[in-house]
Formats: structure tokens, C-alpha cells, sequence
DNA sequence: GCATTCTTAAACATCA
DNA sequence: GTGATGTTTAAGAATG
């Protein structure tokens, strides 16, 4: 029995769904003069959250402190004179508008279409773009000592995806599923004065925490939107951000790593990082929650990330694209039958540098660009869906026991893999797998990654939160001229 | 059309 | 004994 996706048309209500997604919704609503203050207030927010991040930057992001700074800064940010930004969750675990809106519009504007945008994805039974191994790896990456029970998992997923509140049951067989099947996830051995009753801590394998990384890098979409296909005859149908590849943020590691040579988001890359198979288009960005910042937090900068990165409606304001508008530099990985690919964890380690620099192929015409000026951070995250699957594909076909002795070899072929990876079961294939080359020592790479993931969501709140104010001031004085 | 990946379901074993 | 957890297999859908 296989999985039946919702199709994704018909779980976009066009009032709804397909505006959020796309966009269309007005950055918010015209205010009276108590907005005008807020936005006042959400400028001033903006700065000391760019400035935040800019020191953020300049920190190599070696530190969290900057994100704690930043949240510091949103929570004050919600609790002055503003409606506090609460979760988006009820106790009963339903999504739902804070009920009362006594306060003026500008929070309205920031969260309401952000709750829209989550009701619409999170809440209203959207499935996550995410797989099921992006989910767990999420949830453990976001446990303060990286590893976590099933339990605390179903948690995590349930907190951050409330879609699986009310779905059945059966994704917790899959969480499972993936815990055992996965070789990037492993037991860790109770600690005897630790009890954390039945079952193990679930852990990401150092080896292949990058592959999960990769994972959380690429996930291409399904483009059945044609007017993803035919970006350049076709109207959008969804944000323009969707048809570009704009440039991973320019301050990473992973820029500098390579000496500026930016990495392009693969085109079918969207700007959670999300996935689309058939489902429906996923509009929200579910920043990859950080530890020292709580779930409160998380939930506004989710919130705000949410709303703010659906400003797709100002791309003139986007700083000019830091990558080639060359039409050769703008790429799309092929994978899947890229025999450079299909080589061991290590390997693909090494090929890191060639996944931003080189592998990333085109496969699209380009156009006229205008890219948002979210792009680049949702993007971020996208890259980083995108590369962690690339990774994560790669190590299954790893996985056999000739896996080591593959590793080295560019012309792993999916016979070979297959011959060797499907004969055995999986726990004989980890026993049987033999020594692994060295990892890559890259572990800037991997937290470089790991940064992406969670600076894009606050990101997208700093670029949105400027813009979005801007133009608000923009229209007031029109208004007020009018 | 094929290969691969992912999801889902189910059965079964183990453990608290 | 019960339920949670863990493992494994199988099948189907989605995707390249």
C-alpha cells in the first residue's frame, strides 16, 4: 500500500493557499497611526536585527550568541506595545489566530498572514515538504545534546508539524522506520543514570550527518507547475523566487570556503527548502529550530519568517545577485545518475566544494531576473536542503558492503549498488560494511550547512522585516497624500 | 520504461 | 499482559 499524497491542487484553496504561496497578499493591511509607530518600531527592529546578523557574519558563524541576540530583540519586538507573538498552536494543539486583535494592525500585519501561511501549510493539514529523515534530523539536531528518544521525536515533529496531529498514526511507524532503516541515525547507549524509560537516544551519526545535511539542502520540487518548467514563457505560478537560483548568503562559509564562488540554489529548490512532490506548494519557511532558542522563539521566528518570506512583491529591492547571471552558472544538480555522485560519504565530502563551485548544472532557460530580496536566504536554506539529500542519496548507494572500496571510485554504477546493497538486510550491510575512508575533516562545511539552515528563517525576518516596513511607509505617505 | 528514493503498512521481536 | 520501541520486509508512489 503505498503512501497517497493529497494532491496538491486540490488542497490549495485558491483563496487561500495559492495566494499565500504566491505571494499575491498584500504585505499587510494599511494602518492607522498607532501602525505607523509600529512600523516605526518594527524599522527600528529591523536595524538592530541587521545588526545583529551583520555581527553575526563577522563572527564566522561560530557562535549562536547573535541568534540569541536577535531573538532577544523579536521578543522584545512583540512584547512592546505589540500583541505578543504567540504560538501558533493552541493547547489543544490546533493553529488558530490569536482571538484577540485589540491590539493596532502591524502585528496583524506581521503574524496574521504568517498564521494564514501556517495555517495553510502547518495547520491545515499540509504535509511537510520534509522527509521523514529530515524531520528526525531536525528534531535531533535541535535537542539540546543532539540526540533524543522516539518519543521526544514524535514531539518534536508534533510541535513543529501539527499536520501530524491529525494524521494517522502510521508516521510514527515511519519515524521508526527511519530510525532503524537509516544508518545516519543511531542508537546511542543510555547513559545507566539517565532514565529515560523504554527505548534508546537517537542520535545523528557524525559520519553521515552531513548526508542529512545534504538532504535538508536539496529537496527539488516536483515542478508540475508549468509555469516552473517554462519559467520563461509561461506565467508564475508561483513566486519568482521559485524560477531563480540566487546566491547562497554571501557571508557564509560555504561562500568563503570557496574563495566567493557562490552557490547557486538549483533551480526546483523553493524557498523553505521544501520539497514538492505532488503535494501542494508548501508556503512556509520552518526555520530549522536552534537549541538555545525556545520554542516560544522558534514560533515567532518562524511566524515572522513565514509572513515576511512571502514578500515576493518587491524584487526590485533585492541587492543585486551576488552569483554569475551567467546562464552556464546557473545550475541544477543531476545527481541521481551522476557517477561523481554515487560515491561514498567521504567522497562526497571532498565534493563538496564541487557541488558549489561546479556540479550544479543548468537545466533551465533563464530570464530577466528579479529576484526577491528574500531569495538569497530562503535560498540558503534551500541550498542546504538540497545538497543534504544529494549527500543522502549518495550514501545509500554506499551503504553495501563494497561501499568502502567504492568509495574512492567515481563509476559506482546503480547495478553495482544494487547487487551489493540489496542482498543483505540492512543491519547485515552496516556490520558487513567495511572501513569507510577518512571524513572529510570538513566540519565547517557541515556546521556551515547546519548555520544555513537556521539563519534563513531569521534572515528572510530581517530582509522581509525591512522591506515589508518600507514599502508599508511607502503606501501610508501615499495615502496620506491621497 | 527503468532506477532510485521515499512513504506507508504490516508483522514480529524485544523491552520496560 | 500491555504498550512502546525497534527491526525488517514489502509494496506503491513520486521522481529523475
Amino acid at each position: 500500500m503505498g503512501p497517497t499524497m493529497p494532491p496538491s491542487k486540490k488542497a490549495q484553496s485558491p483563496s487561500s493557499g495559492a495566494s499565500a504561496s504566491q505571494g499575491m497578499t498584500p504585505p499587510y493591511r494599511q494602518g492607522d497611526a498607532a501602525t505607523a509607530a509600529s512600523e516605526a518600531e518594527a524599522a527600528d527592529l529591523s536595524l538592530s536585527l541587521s545588526a545583529s546578523f551583520s555581527k553575526a557574519e563577522d563572527e564566522e558563524l561560530t557562535s549562536l550568541s547573535w541568534l540569541h541576540e536577535s531573538t532577544d530583540l523579536l521578543n522584545s519586538f512583540s512584547h512592546s506595545g505589540l500583541r505578543s507573538v504567540s504560538p501558533l498552536q493552541d493547547p489543544d494543539g490546533q493553529h488558530s489566530r490569536s482571538p484577540s486583535s485589540s491590539s493596532p494592525s502591524l502585528e496583524d500585519a506581521l503574524l496574521g498572514d504568517a498564521h494564514s501561511a501556517y495555517d495553510l501549510a502547518a495547520g491545515a493539514n499540509r504535509k511537510p515538504p520534509y522527509s521523514f529523515s529530515c524531520l528526525i534530523f531536525m528534531a535531533i539536531e535541535d535537542a539540546p545534546n543532539k540526540r533524543l528518544p522516539v518519543k521526544d521525536i514524535y514531539g518534536w515533529i508534533l510541535e513543529h508539524f501539527p499536520y501530524f496531529a491529525s494524521a494517522p498514526t502510521g508516521w510514527k511507524n515511519s519515524v521508526r522506520h527511519n530510525l532503524s532503516l537509516n544508518k545516519c541515525f543511531k542508537k546511542v547507549d543510555k547513559d545507566r543514570s539517565q532514565s529515560i524509560g523504554k527505548g534508546s537516544l537517537w542520535s545523528i551519526d557524525p559520519e553521515y550527518r552531513h548526508n542529512l545535511i545534504q538532504a535538508l539542502k536539496k529537496t527539488p520540487y516536483h515542478p508540475y507547475s508549468p509555469g516552473l518548467a517554462t519559467p520563461s514563457t509561461s506565467p508564475p505560478t508561483l513566486p519568482q523566487t521559485f524560477h531563480h537560483s540566487p546566491p547562497l548568503w554571501s557571508g557564509s562559509p560555504l561562500f568563503r570556503k570557496n574563495g566567493g564562488v557562490l552557490l547557486q540554489v538549483p533551480r526546483g529548490v523553493i524557498q523553505n527548502g521544501a520539497r514538492i512532490r505532488s503535494q501542494a506548494f508548501f508556503p512556509v519557511i520552518r526555520p530549522l529550530p536552534v537549541s538555545p532558542v525556545g520554542s516560544r522563539t522558534s514560533a515567532i521566528r518562524s511566524s515572522l519568517g513565514d509572513y515576511l518570506s512571502r514578500g515576493q512583491d518587491s524584487p526590485s529591492r533585492y541587492s543585486p545577485p551576488l552569483c554569475s547571471e551567467d546562464l552556464q552558472d546557473d545550475h541544477t544538480y543531476s545527481t541521481a545518475k551522476s557517477p561523481s555522485r554515487l560515491c561514498s560519504p567521504s567522497s562526497e565530502m571532498d565534493d563538496d566544494d564541487d557541488i558549489i563551485a561546479v556540479e550544479i548544472q543548468s537545466d533551465v532557460k533563464p530570464e530577466p531576473r528579479e529576484i526577491p530580496l528574500d531569495s538569497h536566504i530562503t535560498s540558503a536554506a534551500a541550498a542546504a536542503n538540497y545538497i543534504s539529500q544529494q549527500s543522502l542519496r549518495g550514501q545509500r548507494r554506499s551503504s553495501g558492503p563494497g561501499a568502502g572500496t567504492l568509495a574512492g571510485s567515481s563509476l559506482w554504477t546503480k547495478n553495482r549498488a544494487r547487487c551489493i546493497s540489496d542482498t543483505l538486510p540492512l543491519k547485515k550491510r552496516r556490520a558487513a560494511a567495511v572501513e569507510k575512508p577518512p571524513e572529510s575533516d570538513d566540519e565547517e562545511m557541515k556546521e556551515a550547512a547546519g548555520s544555513l539552515l537556521h539563519l534563513a528563517g531569521v534572515r528572510a525576518c530581517l530582509n522581509n522585516i525591512t522591506n515589508r516596513t518600507a514599502k508599508g511607509q511607502k503606501e501610508q505617505k501615499e495615502a496620506l497624500r491621497n
